[in-house]
This record gives structure tokens, C-alpha cells and sequence, in this order.
DNA sequence: TATTTTTGTGCATACGTATGAACAACAACA
DNA sequence: TGTTGTTGTTCATACGTATGCACAAAAATA
């Protein structure tokens, strides 16, 4: 059953004023007097008035709405991601929609609605051919922060990790560590954090390799995943070729392959097998993984897509900034520091 | 900046119609010649015409979008349900509003913005004291649909997992196992369905209790997450106290017991203890916990809560319905089948 | 042919808010 | 006293859509 809402004009009746003065009176930046003011706040909280937002919207032309478009969130490093941009959202008086394209047939539909809410912004993170999206948005006036996409498009505002260097960080520990037959692993389906991850790991070897001093290779596992880092793991001892140091783009790709490890009890870690991996999701902490690896802050990663988000609302018409969020290595089990001394 | 966003009085200028043809073009239980829509639809094509969700919302008082309140969504289970959660909603035309109320300060303006965002509906799955918010929203008119919370609300739709059979069917399976010192675990800040869980698990064994043949303990971890459990085990070893079968009200809880026996290598899993756990999130079918668990689906969960808000929306004034959904046992390597037979 | 029914369209209005313009009251100053 | 400025309030309107009502045209019925 509809009950009737509250509005400002049923506030201004019961203070005796008129409605433009009841909105006025919660915008701050207008003169309203104080005993007017005092008025109409004890007025409207006799009522539990609240503001319509949808009716704002259709002034202002800001819902403070947020779109957050992700492909799935059940991922580990995602899921933390997202939470991290959902609280980073609220704090900054905006609210987050999510949309899910993880269904390829539906993301028409999806972006539609994306449209019809009147977003304040979007920010994607992963899904879709990004670049068109975001044109799109901004084509209407919309902003966009891509967040760990690729970085062609010169109109939206890009927050990236500094993923080459998380690369390189994991390439020099496994030199100092001793090791010299190396390997990277990335999902077979290339994402743009896995492909500079691989890149930063790799320009960071080549010097050594042309040198001779170290074997590389670079090798792809089937699902971006816990299973695909399993099923590797198989694979690889099967084939009895081992690398004595393995750099994965993903954490949870990291922890199948230990576990397909751990179960053939034929190589340890890490001893004859060091194993890094990257984003430092809850799991790499978990003691039957105890993971090294190279973290990356979802706190920081939203603050930034946040605050860029807020800047260009603010100023629109600035060019688009670009943004490079700082790693560190985490040394646990898997390449221990006293390994690298 | 803002660029004039299309409306419907722009197509219809185009098509040459009225505004109020174009608006009934797209309703499709109006009259509106075959012909007529055609031009209409053709019209707003070329125009990229989005309709404008605020302006609707004010008209139809119904903005489709659905609050999910949540308490963090970092938690295994919580985000593979809220994953489920935003898809189905998105199937049924819907859209999901991520309220975090995670951290108490912040709640009220939280849930202030619910209320200013007209949604059509809320799914409360965590956090809060639920109760005084689902009968706020229901005083407005706004449908609540609580998941896996205390059932004393008289006026919201309720979704519950049959926690009470999860604890049951753990209980059975340990003593067809032929355990009798068992033990059944959970968080100490209680949460509904632990609570519920555990009950279902007392209440199974306590005939043979009373008769002698099994002996029951409850017990409690700091932290309802990996690392209580891991807390948790490693007291319970020192203690030298040890149950044969253990119930964990959830599985990351169980996964940080397990990592903990592991560690010190006291006790072999299942034989001088079987562990089960409760949910199946995707970690207990990671290797390194191979977890005997109560399997929740956060499928039918999500979808059993969006069908009630539909249906609720549809009729308003129809009397709360209570939903169980079922469980299942998953065996695997912390309680085997064959244990069991 | 006259009357009723059906079909398709347009007109006018309402939803709840924000805001430019007008205005009244009052102070400041010459 | 007349001019100018400041402050606080109200009036009127716009935002973009949906929908009751009126109405014309066409179809069906008498």
C-alpha cells in the first residue's frame, strides 16, 4: 500500500513558511535565518521528512548515483574491491548501483539502465569492450574511471596499478633469491593487469636472459581461477619441465597450483620451487597457502577511482588524469625473505 | 558537462506525434497503433532516447531499484550471495543499491538515503537491528524482505536457510560416522542462523546424550572467520581436550580449524576427528580443505528473496510469507561417505 | 441512416524539488 | 528625505514522464 510521502510542502505548512524556504533551508549555502531554519528542521523531523531524491534529480541533474560495473563479483580480489569502493562511495555521499555484466547476452539491458538512472558516474572494473562504454558515457556528459583497463581511451579518468612494477618487484626477488629457471603464468583469457604484470616481470629478466644467466618462460593456464592454477599444477609436474621459480598474475591462481603441489609431494616450496603471487587477497594470508606476493591496496585503488570520480564532478571540463597506484612485496612462505639475503 | 539529455518530447517532435504517444509507445498494454509505434521506436532510436528513470519514478511512484543491505561483503558466503543476489535482481528488471552498514556510526545516514532514493524494495541480509528497520520501510509503503534473520517481525517477508537442518543433518552424519565426543562451534557475537544451526545440531543429538551414548559440547570462536577458527584450534589443542566430530556454524571457520590441526600435526583428519562444516563456500572445495559441509545455495536463496519481493510488490496487501530453503551434506575429505556407512 | 462502440491520438496536469526573479523590511549613508 | 544596499522570504516556473479526460475517426450495430 502507497502511503503518502512527506514533502517539503507538507514541512513548510507545519512551519508556517513556504516550500522554497523549507529547501532552502537544508541548503547550506543559502541565507535562511536562524529561527526560520530552527524551525523548519523541528518541522521536518516531526514528520521524518527526507528529501526525494528522484524530484532532485530532476533539477539538479545529479542523482549521486554511482554506477559500478564489474563482471561478477565472486572473484576473491574483486569481491574485496568492491567492498572497498562501496564503503569509499558512501563516505563520499554518493551511492553505488551495481551492475553485473557477466552475462554477455544481457549487457545491452544492463548499460541501458545505466542511462536511464541518471548516474553521476560510472566506474568500470572489469567486463565489456570498456573503451566503447566509456565513450559512450561521456559522450552524455557522464564521467567514467576506468579502473586496471586499458588506457586508449584519452577521455576517461584511468586509475591503474602499477602493474609492470609489481612484475619487476617479483622478477627481482626471485633473482636474489638465487633462482634461475623462471616462469610466468597468466590466464589463457588476457586482462589487461595480467598482460603488463607479465610484461613488467618480463622486460625486468630480459637483460639476464640475452645475458644467459636465466631461462624464462611464459606460460598461460585455462580459468583466470583457483581451478586453472590447480589444473596447471597438473599439468606442469606431469610434464616433469620445472622452472624453480614461478611468478602468478593472479593470487588465487597461485594457491591451485600449490595445492596441485602440495598433493603430488613432489617439489618443495620453496626450496626446489618458489612461488609468487599478486593482489594479496585474504586467502594468500590463510597458513596452508602462506603466500608471497605482491599486495595491492583495494582501499587505495578505490580512494583514487573515488576522488578522481569527485574531482571531474566537480570539474568537468579538466583533462583526463591518469593514476598509478604503488605495490609492495610481501614476503610469507612461498619465497621467504632469508631466501633473498 | 552536461549535455541536454533526449527526451520523449524530442522524439515525439521527430516522430511527429505527441509526447504522450511516445510515452504510451512504450507501454505495451496501451493502444497505439501498429504503424504509429513503429514511427515512434524508429524516432528514438536515431535519437538514442533513454527514458529518464527520475521523472518516471515520480509519476509511477516506483523507482526498480532495491536496497541490498549488507555488513561488508569481503565475508566468503556474503559475497557468493550478494553475487546472486545483484544477478537475479538484474533478470527481473530491477536494480541493486549496495548499502555497507558495517560500520554503526555511519547507519542512520545509511539508511536515511534508502528512503531518499524511493526504492521499490529492501533485502536486508545482514547487520542492523533489522527489526526497527523493516518496520520503518513498511510504515512508508517499502517492502523488506529479511534473509537469514530473527523471525519475530510479524510484517516482512523472511528467507531462511533451514538452518535448523543443517545443524541435523551434521549431527547425523558424524554419529552414522560412529563419533561420540562431539563438539559443535560458533562465532561469539551469535548470529541468527549460527544460532539456529547450532540448536538444530543440539537438539538431534540430545536424546543420546541423555542416554549416555554421545557426549556434547558447544563452544565458541573470538571471530566468526578464518582466522577465529584458526585461533580457535590452536587453544583447543593445547587444551589436549580433544572431540572426535566437529561442527562449524561456518566454513571459514572450519578452514582456519583445519589449517591449525595441520600446522601441528597432532591429529589426523577425519579418522581421529571428522570436521564439517556449513554453506560450501567455494574455498571448502579448495584442496587444502576438501571440506565435508551443509551446501547453502546462494542461488535459490537470492532467487527465493527477489520472488518475494515481486511478489509483494505486485500485491502490497497479501499476508508476510516465511520461506525455508533446503540443504544438502556435500561429502568430502573431512567426513568421508564411506565413514559414514 | 442513425446510433453506439471501439480505436487511436492529443491536451492538460501532477509528481516534488530547486532556483531566478520579485519584493518587502530594514539598515546605512549622504 | 531620498538613495543604495542587505537580508529574508515568497512566487512562479521548470525538470521529464505518465495518465485521466476529451475528442475525432472508424467500425459495428440497429
Amino acid at each position: 500500500m502507497d502511503k503518502p510521502s512527506v514533502t517539503s510542502a507538507d514541512v513548510a505548512r507545519l512551519a508556517g513558511v513556504s516550500q522554497s524556504t523549507v529547501s532552502r533551508s537544508f541548503d547550506s549555502s543559502s541565507r535562511i535565518s536562524d529561527g526560520t531554519r530552527q524551525k523548519v528542521f523541528a518541522a521536518a523531523d516531526e514528520l521524518g521528512y527526507q528529501v526525494n531524491k528522484a524530484a532532485q534529480t530532476m533539477i539538479k541533474k545529479r542523482s549521486d548515483l554511482v554506477g559500478l560495473v564489474t563482471a561478477g563479483l565472486a572473484d576473491p580480489f574483486r569481491s574485496e574491491f568492491l567492498n572497498s569502493l562501496v564503503l569509499e562511495i558512501q563516505n563520499n555521499g554518493l551511492r553505488p548501483m551495481v551492475i553485473d555484466v557477466s552475462d554477455t547476452h544481457t549487457i545491452d539491458v544492463q548499460l541501458q539502465s545505466l542511462i536511464q538512472y541518471q548516474l553521476s558516474g560510472v566506474i568500470i572494473t572489469s567486463g565489456t569492450p570498456s573503451e566503447a562504454v566509456a565513450k559512450t558515457f561521456i559522450k552524455r556528459g557522464t564521467p567514467v574511471v576506468l579502473v586496471n583497463r586499458a588506457d586508449h581511451s584519452s577521455e576517461a579518468d584511468i586509475v591503474n596499478l602499477d602493474n609492470e612494477k609489481a612484475g619487476a618487484l617479483a622478477a627481482e626477488a626471485l633473482m636474489k633469491a638465487g633462482k634461475r629457471k623462471l616462469m610466468v603464468v597468466r590466464s589463457k583469457v588476457a586482462s589487461y593487469s595480467s598482460v603488463k604484470r607479465t610484461k613488467g616481470f618480463l622486460d625486468k629478466l630480459s637483460p639476464f636472459v640475452k645475458q644467459g644467466s636465466i631461462s624464462l618462460e611464459e606460460a598461460f593456464c585455462e580459468t583466470g581461477n583457483y581451478h586453472g592454477g590447480a589444473q596447471f599444477g597438473a599439468d606442469l609436474l606431469a610434464s616433469k619441465h620445472y622452472p624453480d621459480g614461478v611468478f602468478f598474475c593472479m593470487d588465487c591462481i597461485a594457491c591451485g597450483f600449490l595445492d596441485a603441489l602440495k598433493q603430488s609431494n613432489t617439489l618443495a616450496v620453496p626450496t626446489d620451487i618458489a612461488v609468487i603471487g599478486c593482489d594479496d587477497i585474504s586467502i594468500a594470508r590463510y597458513q596452508s597457502y602462506d603466500l608471497t606476493t605482491v599486495r595491492q591496496s583495494p582501499q587505495k585503488m578505490a580512494a583514487a577511482a573515488v576522488s578522481a570520480l569527485q574531482k571531474r564532478l566537480k570539474q568537468p571540463n579538466t583533462k583526463p588524469i591518469q593514476q598509478k597506484v604503488s605495490v609492495e612485496l610481501v614476503f610469507r612462505g612461498t619465497l621467504t625473505e632469508s631466501n633473498t639475503l
